[in-house]
DNA sequence: GTTTGTGAAGGATTTCACAGCA
DNA sequence: TGCTGTGAAATCCTTCACAAAC
């Protein structure tokens, strides 16, 4: 599938949508390998770890190139720095959150986005009466000022925190203004073009499908 | 596929997983028809809404039962309320949430479980002194007590919200003292055995399946 | 006329199995 | 010998298309 190293030729098309979302599970377990001292990995090993099947693997790197060699297995932290940069995750990502409730307080007091790479430099409400107030050191804004802020402050990620009733009508907004990626929160199944990424961070959903296998 | 109506002889191992998990999909967009006062639907208008397509829906149904009627569609009501019974959506859930951190504590006060049957009905921490706390009107218990708790409120679903770090021997003891279901917090991708379902709540993963997308 | 339920077809993803290389 | 990379096979999932039901 064309030969070793070359910064990436990738057939974005013909890389089918499941196997984009194992990457960063198989960066999150390399990283994890790499700071226990582990320094090369076979395919075995590293299925074992994500309870795959080291053939799974396997075939899901052959779609980006070879990083690894016979006998031997991958180099981990080469194996993961080539992924990071296959999925874009060797530079910043800024975010910007919408709705600026209980749910979206937390999000942007959540830690575990700035390790990654993901900045939220803008916040956003609809309701005047908290424009201006300041939350993770950011001046909440009004959605007027939305298109602008998206442009100047290089704002990739639309972060959605709004109550279901609304989010149909951000998630518009977001669009229209150009966001390509979008982090839901609300718990509806939102109506987007098909160059808008979408992914739902949905709790409730989840509980919602392991009952049936609770049941009795 | 069997005859009409029935209180489910489901063969659950054959029904696929894909499925089960677009059922909550379905009960909640017929929840927002159901009270925009619509009460017969189409597949065909199903679809629309979801943006899935109509064959899709009937064939997902199909693996239940009969609930359509030809030349008319499904009684909105009606629906919802056997898929909610498929799911066991018509009872309720008892949870405890393991971790009172900044995210547990969130958790734990998370407006949107209690309404759709999920109800937190004990919390722990590994950390003694925090045992004793009172966290929204529980007191936060320790690990130890976890086996007995488990059993004397009848808890079913263990929500993990501790450190990376401690997520695995936390889910590993949960595994331990017979919990089957589990919604996972934490950045990991946890070893089960095959009989118990973990579900992983994780935004940054998906933030970090878009960037492929976004790398202009 | 309309829309369901479903076998059969088609497409996508996973697994197999082995040649080839270290 | 040990393990990757990969066509081919097997499996799984989605879509088609139409008879039956209203």
């Amino acid at each position: 599938m064309r030969s070793d190293n070359s910064p990436e030729p990738i057939d974005a098309e013909i890389v089918p949508e499941v196997v984009v979302q194992r990457l960063p599970l198989y960066v999150r377990a390399l990283s994890q390998f790499a700071s226990a001292g582990v320094e090369v990995i076979s395919s075995e090993q590293l299925g074992a770890h994500l309870q795959m099947t080291p053939a799974q693997i396997r075939k899901d790197l052959s779609y980006f190139g070879r990083f690894g060699k016979q006998g031997r297995g991958y180099d981990v932290d080469n194996l993961a720095e080539r992924l990071r940069s296959i999925l874009g995750l060797d530079s910043q990502w800024n975010a910007a959150v919408i709705g600026i409730g209980r749910l979206g307080r937390a999000v942007v007091a959540y830690p575990g986005f700035e390790p990654e790479g993901f900045r939220i430099v803008a916040t956003f409400d609809a309701d005047e009466r908290l424009v201006g107030h300041e939350v993770g050191s950011m001046r909440v804004q009004s959605l007027n000022e939305l298109a602008s802020t998206v442009h100047e402050r290089n704002i990739k990620i639309g972060i959605v925190t709004v109550p279901a009733s609304h989010a149909q009508e951000v998630i518009n907004l977001l669009v229209r203004v150009g966001i390509k990626a979008i982090l839901n929160y609300a718990p509806i199944a939102p109506v987007v073009p098909p160059d808008v990424r979408v992914r739902g961070v949905d709790p409730v959903l989840s509980l919602q499908s392991m009952t049936f296998y609770l049941k009795t």
